[in-house]
DNA sequence: CATGAATGAGACTTCATTCAT
DNA sequence: TATGAATGAAGTCTCATTCAT
């Protein structure tokens, strides 16, 4: 998605107009994430999309053929948002177990850093498969190397997917309404990992180690 | 309004207009729940579902006058069916964690006996924060119960609760999608009750036991 | 409208069914008249009647064919009402514009004393030609009685009503969004004896006589 | 929205799009009064509106979020009617009641040259208070010119109104159904200016005065 | 590209009215 | 007679979507 990857090279290969085109875009696909965080139900309206961006009804259908469209462009900015954050801080672990742990505590921390997209993300993966399967992606690989290095046992990969991304989500849910609780993120994070299997000191440690530095 | 309560038939106070008025709303509601199985998203409207029931637009609205009072209607109608079954199950339980995986399991079981059933309660809990709370007031109990006898250990009830409804809906989700697992119901008590603080071996054995004979 | 005249023949002729009926009746019709009172349009549904009424839907029917009905059942109760009040008062008088003062200031004088009444007229008679009509009936003997006694001089009879019955619907309107001014009723049949062509000063004395005592 | 403002041409800085848009509100203002000169009571119903104007549906909801606003465009386009009228004849008379009696004149010529625009008016003045207050306004500077004049003697100036206004539509509504009678317009100024207290003869004069020339 | 007028499907809702009990 | 369930017409309103400028 282009974020101003290479500053030295972006001015040239795009002319005004595609910069134009894509701060439009990009702005009304943030107007969307805010209406959804502020509470729109997923019957989020063009037209309203349209108001809250300050552009003009027919503009929105300039980058959205279809409301579905929009909805999908949503969801991919929130799982794009977020494995932005869960990458930067897993780079360099091997450990499945410790991969996963890392990713389920940055989504629970950013969540609480950011209530916003939070909140919008919880309310788009109960209305968007597509969310939901993104997500699951992200944790997928995780999984299989824990389980290749001997650490979770489950019964079926998509038990334990399923699990594992409504279980995260519905702790985020809980904690938007509750208002926070103390290293909400770690207890998240061991609940998932005893679920899937790892013995309980372990998972009790694997979920507090220190969170990598950024990479 | 029975007014002149006729006390030589007590069944028959209730006029034949309202036995016909039960018969109806029953039935809008079966066509509901059927219809949410079916696939219709949370967008079922007073319109369509007037359409499927067979009878006129108006009608319904004798019934409901507003969507969120239909789906409030199905979402207890969707408890009330499950919690009769969960009941009948656990009644002579007295271990929290026991109640808890039986109560999962049966559920479990049911969506699997009855996949309109579980179709339609997957669907229903994910717009319906009615239907969350209903269930989870269905759990809270065993969860406070398996707490106090030692065997549960979690971070906070709400987080708790949250992880077992999210985690078993997703799990029936998961079983509805890829058609039948082995076992599944055990698989996701097992999952839960680990992610509850019970140990692997208990979990494992707990999850497995043989369902009580019902009632 | 049988206004229960006669105590010692009423009981025998009608039966206990009659009665109530006659009394469901009157109470519908007094609680629509209380309805336009208290400021519901010309829009009155017969289902807010039939709640207001404390009755069933249906019972409305048993009096009322049609909409319509009601409506003409209301004016013809607000006009009785009225000719109730005014024919009491202008009894004994032979002079057409004594006459048509003496309306006109007891007019203006019960919708003083019950405001309700007169809300409720003037709100009835802007969407009830059959009400206009009816109030113009009143009016018209008195019109001509001036007339052939040298006191009107308009160009048209039709005209001159329509002056006499609008002016002072609209004058009560007034009254009854502006409370009261003294004298109002004198200051209203003033205007419009003056407009009927009767000489300033004798309008002006004709206005003002004491009310006769009610006949 | 005519960002790139062509200075050659003043009258093009509105886009065709805002001609058309115009054009449109100008033809749906139009078919409304017209469906009310025909009889269409209070009733009109923005659906009824759409048909009529040969617009879809939805067209009409671009210009008239609801009945209400319709209305009062309704309302305000036959009192500009009446206004341009009534302006470019009185414009150079200073005298209270002749202006009135000018006013209230042209009102009633308007509507016998052009019944539907007074048959319009005289249904929509029934049921929009605003227009009845549009109305008055146009009236109220002349009442009290006239009143300071020493020509107009009234108990109350919102009576006066009230007379003034009822009394014009309901010798206009008289007029229209009973189809011409000579000197209608003088007649009804005459009653008018006497029920404000103008003595007979001048009364009389004043409202036989020559119409003005126009402008 | 941006704009916004027009469209029509469809949802929600209220009612008058009918009819069986 | 009283009741109230059922009906369907009609109205209000919102939107996704198309299209001409």
């Amino acid at each position: 998605m282009a974020r101003r990857a290479d500053p030295s090279k972006a001015g040239e290969q795009l002319t005004r107009g595609h910069k134009k085109k894509a701060r439009t875009r990009q702005q009304l696909v943030e107007t969307a994430v805010r209406l959804f965080a502020e509470g729109v139900g997923q019957e989020l309206s063009l037209t309203r999309l349209a108001e809250a961006a300050g552009t003009s009804h027919g503009t929105v259908y300039n980058y959205f053929r279809t409301r579905e469209e929009m909805m999908e462009a949503v969801g991919l900015a929130l799982a794009e948002q977020f494995s932005h954050e869960v990458i930067s801080f897993s780079a360099g672990l091997v450990s499945g177990a410790e991969r996963l742990a890392v990713g389920v505590r940055s989504f629970v921390r950013k969540a609480q850093a950011e209530p916003a997209w939070g909140s919008a993300l919880v309310r788009v993966v109960r209305y968007d498969e597509g969310l939901r399967s993104a997500l699951a992606g992200y944790v997928r690989a995780d999984l299989r190397a824990g389980a290749e290095q001997g650490d979770f046992r489950y019964a079926s990969e998509e038990l334990a997917l399923a699990m594992v991304v409504a279980g995260t989500t519905a702790a985020v849910a809980t904690l938007l309404e509750e208002y926070a609780v103390e290293h909400h993120d770690s207890a998240v994070a061991e609940m998932l990992l005893l679920a899937l299997g790892l013995p309980p000191d372990r998972a009790r440690a694997t979920a507090r180690l220190p969170m990598p530095t950024r990479g």
